[in-house]
DNA sequence: AACCCGGGGCA
DNA sequence: TGCCCAGGGTT
């Protein structure tokens, strides 16, 4: 039987039952294809349905606000994903009348969709014939065909990509595509794969030639970075002083405290550290240590400190994004997650 | 081509 | 601790 047959039949029979997969509306096959992009689909199935709920059409998505989305959006990371269904949505209303494209080609020019979502969305709600080609089509066809061209490199990209799209299934690729990314995620596991029960393993290169682990090969020159973010509460009365991130950083247009970053570890001992602070609050500030976390992203570790501030002055020269809000309207802001750690462990105990 | 962007699950 | 997850954008 065809490679591509014996995918679709595992497929039939192995299969979970999820949401998106039960509609053509190219508008919640986005939703859900940007949700899951980079994060698995237990973490992000509430999430959709938090945001199919909130915004039934896109034309209900491209009235809403960046805070509300990336409200719903917060503790998902890759917050830039949230930002650009916005755009999208907006541009969707703009240029296309409100009606979510389907073709890849209108598709591909739009924010936030590469070319594995172009192809997902094509596929899944109109039938186009494009392969899909993602982490887990990457996995099962370097094992299956014995490729050892890194997944990560640009050659790379271009040898897996033509493979898989000589591989579609022209009678139902939407079925095709699905099933290959399914039997990626469930039988083709990155780790320890169960390759005893696998209807392919006497056709599979890897398992043939023992190359299961080291299949598909991947260039890591992941540079991971040290940060130190040391950040301020300042309260007057019910109200707190928060700061809107703006800069290319990471949670861009999330809202924080007031934060002086430091390339070493600060403390209240440390005098250069105590002088910059009294230059953004005053001289006559007294500085109170709250709680020390150190705060785990792919590329980046973060020892984040928390500081309560006294005799403040605020010239708001710390940051032009800095304003006052109560904390119920805080709890409204979208918020990076090691500040909703911080909040629940620190104050509602 | 290299780098940046989150958070969580798992061995 | 390292790797991976229904990737994409920017420089």
């Amino acid at each position: 039987m065809a490679f591509q047959q014996e995918i679709i039949n595992w497929y039939l029979s192995n299969k979970r039952s999820l949401p998106w997969r039960d509609t053509q509306d190219a508008y919640i096959i986005w939703l859900s294809e940007i949700i899951l992009q980079q994060t698995r689909v237990e973490q992000g199935m509430p999430y959709f349905n938090r945001f199919l709920e909130a915004y039934p059409t896109v034309l209900d998505f491209a009235a809403a606000t960046e805070t509300e989305i990336l409200k719903l959006w917060q503790g998902l990371g890759y917050y830039s994903r949230g930002r650009n269904m916005l755009f999208t949505a907006r541009q969707i209303m703009e240029l296309h009348d409100g009606v979510f494209p389907v073709r890849y080609s209108d598709l591909i020019r739009l924010k936030g969709i590469g070319e594995y979502t172009a192809a997902a969305i094509s596929s899944f709600s109109s039938g186009e014939a494009k392969a899909v080609l993602d982490g887990n089509v990457f996995r099962v066809l370097s094992r299956y065909f014995g490729i050892d061209t890194p997944i990560n490199s640009t050659g790379g990209k271009k040898q897996f990509s033509e493979l898989a799209q000589s591989l579609i299934h022209l009678e139902d690729p939407a079925l095709y595509n699905q099933a290959i990314m399914e039997f990626g995620a469930l039988q083709c596991k990155p780790k320890s794969p169960d390759c005893p029960s696998c209807p392919l393993q006497v056709s599979c290169y890897a398992k043939n030639n023992n190359l299961i682990s080291v299949l598909p090969v991947k260039l890591r020159k992941l540079t991971v970075k040290t940060r130190h973010i040391n950040y301020f509460i300042c309260r007057d009365g019910d109200n707190i002083l928060v700061n809107k991130r703006i800069y290319q950083d990471i949670w861009q247009h999330l809202f924080d405290f007031p934060n002086i970053e430091t390339t070493e570890a600060a403390s209240v001992n440390d005098e250069q550290f105590i002088n910059k602070v009294k230059q953004n609050f005053g001289k006559n500030v007294t500085i109170l240590p709250l709680m020390e976390v150190k705060h785990l992203l792919t590329h980046q570790i973060i020892y984040v400190q928390f500081f309560a501030l006294n005799n403040y002055i605020i010239n708001f020269n710390i940051n032009a994004e800095a304003k006052w809000v109560s904390w119920a309207d805080f709890d409204q802001l979208p918020q990076p997650t090691i500040l909703t750690k911080f909040i629940n462990n620190y104050f509602n105990e």
